[in-house]
DNA sequence: TTCCTTACGTGGGGCAGCGTACATACCCTG
DNA sequence: CAGGGTATGTACGCTGCCCCACGTAAGGAA
C-alpha cells in the first residue's frame, strides 16, 4: 500500500491544473522531514515552503520561558510557510516535524511568482490559508473551554486524519509540549483512553483501536475544524457548480 | 479634535495608492456600527466587506452551549470579512461591535473584484490577515498559559489600541464573554487593578489611568501582537527600502 | 544478562477559576 | 424621589491542573 513518490501526494499540488503544476515541477525538490527537524524558527527566514507528501509538522509557539503550545498541525493536506505569500515573510511561531515523513519544496521566489500570476495555485493557497485560520482559532476556544482530555482526543484525531496508518510514534512528553500542559496531565488523561479501550501504548507508540469512540470523547472543536476543512478544500472544479 | 468623515479614517484604505481607491470610492458606503450589532453570524452569508472608520468589532466563536471566546479584534486598522477574499465566503465565528463607531463597506463582489487585480489591495489585505493570523495564534497562546488578570490586561490594552480616547464603555460581564471567562473573575482581576491605580471603573464605563503600569502587568502575548501588526501594515512605499 | 537511559505511573499539597448564591449600590425612569 | 433593573462585590465549596518528588518498568547497548 506504499504510495508512489509523486508531488501528487501533496493535496495541494494535486488540486493543480496540469499547466500550473508542470511549470513548478523544475523547481520541486523531495526532501525528508526527519522527527524533530525545526523547519523555521520563530520571526526567521523563511527560504522555502513545504508541501508535505507524508508525515506532520506542527507550527508551535514558543514563550519566553520555554512553555510552548501548538497553533495548528500540516500534513499533506496543506503546506508550510504561507508567511511568504501572505508578504510578511516570517511568523512569530516555529514549525517542527512532529512525524517524520518528507516534503516537496520550493524557494521562496518560486512561490511569489506563482503566487502572483493570480491562478489557480493562488485561490488553493488562499482557502487553505483559512482553513488554517479555522484551526488556530479553535485551538484558541478549546484552550479555553475544554478539559485536557477531550483536547487530548482532538490532538489524536487531527494527527490520525494526517497519518496513514493507526499509529503515532510520539511520547506523551511531546504530546504534552504540543497542548502545553504537564506530561503528567498527559499521562492520567491517555491512562483513562487506554483503560476505556479506545487506544493502546507503550513507550512512545500509540495505537488508535476505537476511532469511533475518541469521536464521541471529543469536543466540538475537532467537528468544526474538519467540516471547515473539508468544505474548504474540495477541488476547484466542483466549486464552480 | 473631531476627524473628518473620510474613508481615509480607516487605516488599510487610507494605505492605497490614490488610482485605487479612487476605484472603490463610488463603491463605498458609510454604515453606523452600533453597539452589540451582529454583522456576521457564525456560519452566515458574508454579503460586504467592513473597513472601520471608528469603532471595534469582536471575532467571537460561540459554543454550542452557548459560552464565548473572542478571536481577534478589529479597528480602524483593519477589516472585517476576511473570508470573501479568501475563498471561503464564510466562517465558523460571528462579528459583533463591541464598540460603537462606523464603517466603510462594500458589497462582496466590489472587494472581489478589486483584490483579484492583484494590485496594491491585495498586498495591504493580506499582509493585514496575517497580522489577524498572529493575533488569533496568541490568543491561542494566552489562553494556555496566561492568567485572568494578564488576559485582562491584554485585552484592555487591544482595545485601548484601537480607541481614541483612555475610557472603554464596556460592562464586566460583556468582557468576561470576550475572554470566556466567569464575570466574578473579571470583577476581581479589574478590583485589583483599580487598586493599584492602573483603571478607574464605574458601572460599564472604565477609565485607564496608567497605560503604561497596564504594559508592566500584561503577559508578552500584547508585544508579540502589537510588534507584528507594526510591522506588517507599515506603508507598502516603505518596504521598498 | 546486566546496566542505564528513557518513558510512564502515582501521590501530596496548592491555586486559579468555576458554579452558585446572595448582597450592595448605581442610575435611569416615571 | 422612589422604585426597579442592572452592574458590581463577596463568599464557599469544588475541580482541574500545576509543581514537585519519587517509583516502576521498558528496551537498547555492552
Amino acid at each position: 500500500m506504499r504510495t508512489r513518490r509523486s508531488p501528487k501526494q501533496n493535496h495541494l499540488l494535486a488540486a493543480l491544473p496540469a499547466a500550473e503544476l508542470l511549470r513548478l515541477s523544475p523547481h520541486l525538490e523531495r526532501v525528508p522531514l526527519p522527527l524533530g527537524a525545526v523547519i523555521y524558527e520563530s520571526g526567521g527566514e523563511q527560504d522555502y515552503v513545504y508541501f508535505p507528501a507524508s508525515g506532520i509538522v506542527s507550527l508551535l509557539y514558543v514563550m519566553n520561558d520555554g512553555a510552548s503550545a501548538e497553533i495548528a498541525v500540516v500534513g499533506s493536506e496543506g503546506m508550510v510557510g504561507i508567511a511568504l505569500f501572505m508578504g510578511g515573510e516570517t511568523t512569530p511561531s516555529r514549525a517542527v516535524v512532529q512525524s517524520a515523513g518528507s516534503a516537496y519544496r520550493l524557494e521562496a521566489t518560486v512561490i511569489k511568482a506563482e503566487f502572483a500570476r493570480g491562478e489557480a495555485l493562488q485561490r488553493l493557497l488562499l482557502r487553505y490559508t483559512q482553513s488554517l485560520i479555522t484551526q488556530m482559532t479553535q485551538t484558541a476556544v478549546c484552550n479555553r473551554h475544554h478539559v485536557l482530555e477531550q483536547q487530548l482526543c482532538r490532538w489524536l484525531l487531527l494527527s490520525l486524519d494526517r497519518l496513514p496508518s493507526n499509529q503515532l510514534v510520539m511520547t506523551q512528553q511531546l504530546i504534552a509540549n504540543m497542548l502545553g500542559v504537564r506530561r503528567e496531565g498527559v499521562t492520567e488523561a491517555a491512562g483513562r483512553l487506554q483503560a476505556d479501550g479506545l487506544i493502546n501504548y507503550r513507550r512512545g507508540r500509540i495505537n488508535v483501536l476505537d476511532r469511533a469512540k475518541l469521536e464521541e470523547r471529543v469536543c466540538e472543536c475537532y467537528a468544526v475544524v474538519r467540516r471547515e476543512s473539508d468544505r474548504l478544500m474540495v477541488p476547484e472544479t466542483a466549486l464552480a457548480a
